[in-house]
RNA sequence: GCCUCUGUAGCUCAGUAGGUAGAGCAGGGGACUGAAAAUCCCCGUGUCGGUGGUUCGAUUCCGCCCGGAGGCA
């Protein structure tokens, strides 16, 4: 059986994802299909660096700037989305190119996990999150030890987003996280992936280009995006965006611009963090480290080095 | 110039009735299957401002010096 060519582009939170994406694109005739889970919303552009006309540079882009802010939007939504898209690229004779820094999105496409049976309920996880609101986070744990001590062992018992997501599948469907786990993951993956990161080993460089970006933001009218965010109706996946979040202290005017800004700045740094963390430990990664000034300015050199990866792995 | 307070981890500070020190925040590392920009776990050695003295032993007491804050002139 062919195997479809994917290329992955990933990387933390303003390390030039986009740019690499587009190089790529341009130079492979590919299309970018987002792997970012706040990129989507029509609402956050400023706010989610989603990538602006002119940097895309003709490029199709997919997955981004499509849902309301009331929507939520899951895993299992985009790996729907994702492996349409991909196909459609596919079928006329384009590279598709994932780009994003959402790696639970990457890595459940590129592993292909199945996650068909919609199988989640906002009841009885409210009814959860009330045991252990009442009992104690243990006392929920224990309930998971006892259906399913696999996966209790391997979850922490405050982490009750985990828990209960656990306690939920086995409620819905009687069948136990782990054994669901394996099953998803039961077939073999359609892709012959190529996989390229994008990093800096000087850390340092990386939070200057994060603080750079937010004052930029704050230039385009990060502040007026948030204050039109929060005017809307419901929401759920949407307000947890850095950038918009950290704002709502200054716009209810309990807190200072400045000290907003801060934790923008702050909260993005950790969340590049924990992207990097997500993407060190997948071996199959191909790094770039970017502290070479040459890389940041030649778009020929970037576009040489990305392209190389491309041509070893030989997907193509 | 005199008086008082102050100088301890990147920051804010605690503390040792003399036996070389610990919190919060920041930072680092890790986990991750339906909210993932979320959620959670682990990690604390620093000339205790400098220098001399008292002492078996000083970051702790004393002198001097150098920073900082305030008060009196």
């Amino acid at each position: 059986m062919n195997k479809i060519p994917l290329v992955v582009i990933a990387g933390p939170t303003a390390s030039g994802k986009t740019r690499a994406g587009v190089l790529l694109a341009k130079e492979l005739g590919g299309e970018v299909v987002s792997a970012d889970s706040m990129q989507i919303y029509k609402s956050m552009t400023i706010s989610t660096a989603k990538p602006t006309d002119d940097e895309m540079q003709g490029i199709k882009h997919h997955l981004i700037d499509f849902a309301q802010s009331d929507t939520s939007f899951s895993v299992a939504d985009y790996l729907t989305m994702a492996r349409e898209v991909i196909d459609d690229i596919t079928s006329r004779g384009k590279l598709p190119i994932v780009v994003g820094g959402t790696g639970l999105y990457i890595s459940s496409l590129v592993d292909n996990i199945k996650l068909d049976d919609t199988c989640s309920s906002t009841e009885i996880r409210d009814e959860l999150y009330a045991i252990a609101k009442e009992k104690g986070n243990h006392a929920l744990w224990e309930m998971l030890n006892d259906t399913d001590p696999e996966t209790a062992s391997a979850v922490h018992e405050n982490n009750l987003s985990r828990v209960v997501r656990a306690l939920e599948v086995y409620r819905m469907t009687g069948e136990k996280l782990s054994v669901h786990k394996e099953r998803s993951r039961a077939e073999e993956s359609p892709y012959n992936v190529c996989m390229i990161g994008l990093n800096f080993h000087d850390r340092e460089k990386l939070y200057d280009r994060i603080n750079k970006r937010v004052d930029i933001m704050l230039e385009k009218g990060l502040v007026e995006e948030a204050r039109a965010f929060f005017s809307q109706p419901l929401r759920y996946t949407a307000n947890q965006a850095i950038g918009i979040k950290e704002l709502k202290p200054y716009l209810d005017g309990v807190d200072t611009l400045e000290n907003c800004i801060e934790k923008i700045k702050m909260e993005s740094r950790r969340y590049a963090k924990r992207q990097l963390t997500w993407f060190r430990r997948d071996e199959r990664i191909n790094w770039v480290y970017l502290d070479d000034e040459e890389l940041l300015t030649s778009d020929e050199e970037l576009t040489k080095i990305l392209k190389s990866f491309v041509v070893k792995s030989s997907i193509l």
